[in-house]
DNA sequence: GGGATATATTGACATTCGTGGATATGAAGT
DNA sequence: ACTTCATATCCACGAATGTCAATATATCCC
């Protein structure tokens, strides 16, 4: 494995080495119909709504996330890649969780 | 899913997002016998020996790898929660790759 | 257009992180 | 004990990162 894409790999796994973009990431996956406001960001995460913005750019760069403009609004949901990023972050937090998908765990 | 839910999982993905730390698992994965010794490093990852020594210890306090002395040497290999943290790592990375693991691929 | 609201950008700051030189620790051999 | 070799620790430095106040941009409504 050369440095170049060892590079690569540290920058995706970099945009989820974040407790606030981690908890961002689950709020969007909880959200009923899978999308949610930037403004309903900050007062879960306990941050100024310029850190929930500069953690939205972040995860969006990584395309962890896409973004919808619904009027005044802008709604977030997992991209392709955040899902399979948040299933594997799963698997290796709790591998046994993979293996009871139908027990309603919840974190 | 609360803050120091997060920030858990976030250290432990903190460890791996770094190309030296990355380059330096895919060594001890593909070494013969599953280990390796610590002086093999600093070439392949083209950093000096206190740098891979830095290196070597956060895996370590991650839980990612293992180390044990054998004369003068140590030697390092993966742990169970490495080698289900690079798993996850590929399916992350790309996901078409858990469908052909019988295709010798080689990154 | 003008005011109100939602989001992004800028700028500054403290903290963390990756890095390597110098040095310390530890084990092996003579 | 002394030397040699492998690894770890200390220290300092520059770069990157998370944070927020202030400000800018963008959209909607009247």
């Amino acid at each position: 494995m050369d440095f170049d894409v060892a590079a690569e790999i540290a920058a995706s796994l970099g945009a989820l080495a974040d407790p606030v973009r981690l908890q961002m990431l689950d709020l969007i996956r909880r959200a009923k119909g899978g999308a949610i406001c930037a403004c309903a960001f900050t007062e879960p995460v306990n941050r100024s709504q310029p850190t929930v913005s500069h953690h939205l750019k972040v995860l969006l760069e990584a395309g962890l996330v896409s973004s919808e403009r619904r009027g005044r609004w802008i709604w977030y949901s997992l991209s392709e890649r955040g899902v399979a990023a948040l299933g594997a972050v799963d698997l290796a937090v709790s591998p046994a969780a993979s293996a009871q998908k139908h027990a309603g765990g919840h974190a």
